[in-house]
DNA sequence: CCCTCGGACAGGACAGTTTCCATTCGATGA
DNA sequence: TCATCGAATGGAAACTGTCCTGTCCGAGGG
């Protein structure tokens, strides 16, 4: 039940310490390291030569400059794990590889076939792998990003995934089959609210909500630090919460916008164009409307779970920018009593393959190095 | 920022999953001990007897029964720290004290007067102290568990506390100074989930919401086993939640129930009564309405958190029973895509008291023993 | 009477700390 | 320009702290 306590638990305690801080921090002098993990010079000096005889760290040059003697530089070991992360949309089947220390080694990316789809996903993340100069069996693990959410009881996909050829199999076993490796599948903004977590506006807070209106709505839900998934997949799912007028999704997804332009004398053919038509028009009667409609859905979020701050991304709060986030702000202040900050999210450039290779990372590293994850 | 990694850290850890394990598990043997946290039987010596030097642990009789020797038999020592848990209700005000093992010492309580609130509350305290054969300074931790919730940036209670005396001041901080120890408060339903999750019917579920419809609603919402509170402490704060007809609140608070018992010809001088006799005369229709109602708003929950379940406490929902409750879980299953299933709290006796004393007792035990878990 | 179990002691293994020494190389001053 | 100093690196030996294995003794029950 409880841990065992012998001397051999502070070795790996220590293990890790170092090999965390050699992640986090890059390469680094062994003194430097004695800093930070609090080890004495022996003690230090012994646990670099050891993990470098398992080949868990390497050399990486001497520094120089200061004075005495060029210190030798030590980093952990890309080499001995690998991952892919890749960003599956409709459209597009988009794939990162890189090594455990997070260095991107090859992208790579082909569009979504009609059908045949899980040999084309197979095939372009070869593809990428044989670019990084690997093979499929040397990735510790691949994380794929995509619409809609599994079911961990069942594997399968569910909320309108719009994925053809994925649907109605137990995907993460599928796949761990088709590629020989382990992999793990994410919600596309779940993974965008991890990267908004780790590079983003929200680096360094523990409870945040990330709204993504876009052709379907749904959001992400981060509590003490950690994405809420929800028993079967389906946390931040808010397309069919219930609000004065009806279903949420109805209210704010593409069409709705259209229709709701539409009323306002605004004639586009997507949510994102009379959005940006409105702001480039100033016409804020619209913006306004759509304003509080949205709000009225992110107030029974913060309802329920008062967080630090709500994120809005997405290409239509991206296409409203920082006049729609305000106008929902105010709203949300009339709506709810915590008065929570509404702010546009930063990461636009792919956020999902990135969120998806953070997400792979952590579990890497937790495979090879026995790290528990952390940001 | 990282741990300092020397021997030390070894004995505090061993030390530390003894105490744990005698707190959980009550008074026990070397061997036992020796078992449960896998030490060798000289190191277990040894780390009893220093810790019966410090005074943490005494010895508690002998076991007989066997072959061979009597055991010594081992406990935490319950003098090292006490613990005072209060309930507050505009009626009463209701002390608990128990030492550190959580054994209850003390029981008293006393009227909610109509002013003087605050000298009100610590005599009832100090009154229970002394029952409990101790003075108000030798209490490691209060907790106070009330309606409304405490916003930890001003230290105010909000969300209509009725609770005279107690408003517009730094709560914690008067009490802290009233009391001269160290203070924690706390929504009344979180503490009731708290006690359902640590001997209720949410044991061993991470993620679950607890619904309280009674004179006001709200809601406690538990993520990865943690309570969750919110920054400004209004988390599950579900009463100005948004649905179709309104605010949450006005369709499943005391006086909707009655009129929307009214409209089925049940009159009743409240909700729990009209509650009651429905299900005593078999009138379906009004709790197929009301379930309906509390549905709305449990979907818009379910949707956001995806829970592994969903509890409903408090005194309409008692009344209500399996009925009232299975009428909610079939409407719950219409409006969202988790199946999730919804139960009847546990807990009946004074949840509220029960859970600050748990609450109490964790975080004592994390001053005095340096553990950071509950049991 | 013997077997079993609790308690205690001794020797050894493992991990890390302290202390000391040799080496290197920029900075300082003659 | 060159010798010297001092700071920083790298390494080795001796010591401390913690726990484990093995052994022994004595007290009870069967």
């Amino acid at each position: 039940m409880t841990r065992t306590g012998s001397p051999r638990l502070l070795r790996e305690i220590n293990d890790r310490a170092a090999i965390e801080t050699l992640l986090r921090s890059g390469a680094m002098t062994r003194a430097e390291l004695e800093e930070v993990i609090g080890l004495s010079k022996p003690a230090t000096a012994q646990l670099l030569a050891r993990l470098e005889e398992d080949g868990m760290v390497v050399r990486t040059g001497l520094r120089g400059g200061g004075r005495g003697p060029r210190a030798q530089m030590w980093a952990v070991n890309g080499g001995v794990g690998h991952v892919a992360a890749v960003a599956l949309t409709p459209e597009l089947i988009d794939v990162a590889i890189a090594d455990i220390t997070g260095s991107l080694l090859a992208e790579h990316s082909a569009p979504m076939p009609k059908d045949n789809t899980l040999r084309a996903f197979r095939e372009t993340v070869q593809k990428a792998a044989v670019l990084a100069g690997l093979r499929l069996d040397a990735l510790s693990h691949v994380v794929v990003g995509t619409p809609g959410a599994v079911d961990p009881a069942t594997g399968h996909l569910g909320f309108a995934p719009h994925l053809p050829g994925l649907v109605d199999v137990d995907l993460p076993s599928t796949l761990r089959e088709l590629l020989g490796t382990s992999v793990s599948i994410e919600n596309d903004i779940n993974l965008a609210a991890l990267e908004e977590m780790s590079s983003g506006k929200a680096v360094g807070v523990r409870n945040f909500v990330l709204f993504w209106p876009a052709d379907e709505i749904g959001s992400a839900v981060v509590v003490n630090g950690v994405l809420l998934r929800g028993v079967t997949g389906g946390a931040g799912e808010i397309d069919s919460m219930q609000i004065p007028g009806g279903r949420y999704g109805d209210q704010v997804d593409n069409e709705a916008i259209m229709a709701l332009a539409a009323t306002h004398g605004i004639a586009a053919s997507s949510g994102v164009e009379a959005v940006a038509h409105a702001l480039s028009t100033g016409e804020r009667a619209f913006l306004s409307d759509l304003a509080r409609r949205i709000a009225l859905g992110l107030a029974n979020v913060v309802c329920v779970l008062d967080p630090e701050l709500v994120l809005l991304s997405g290409s239509v709060a991206q296409a409203g920018g920082e006049t729609l986030c305000d106008l929902v702000a105010a709203e949300l202040l009339e709506l709810v009593v915590p008065r929570t900050p509404v702010q546009l999210a930063q990461i636009t450039a792919n956020p999902v393959r990135s969120g998806a290779l953070h997400s792979a990372l952590a579990v890497a590293r937790e495979q090879v190095f026995g790290l528990p994850q952390r940001s």
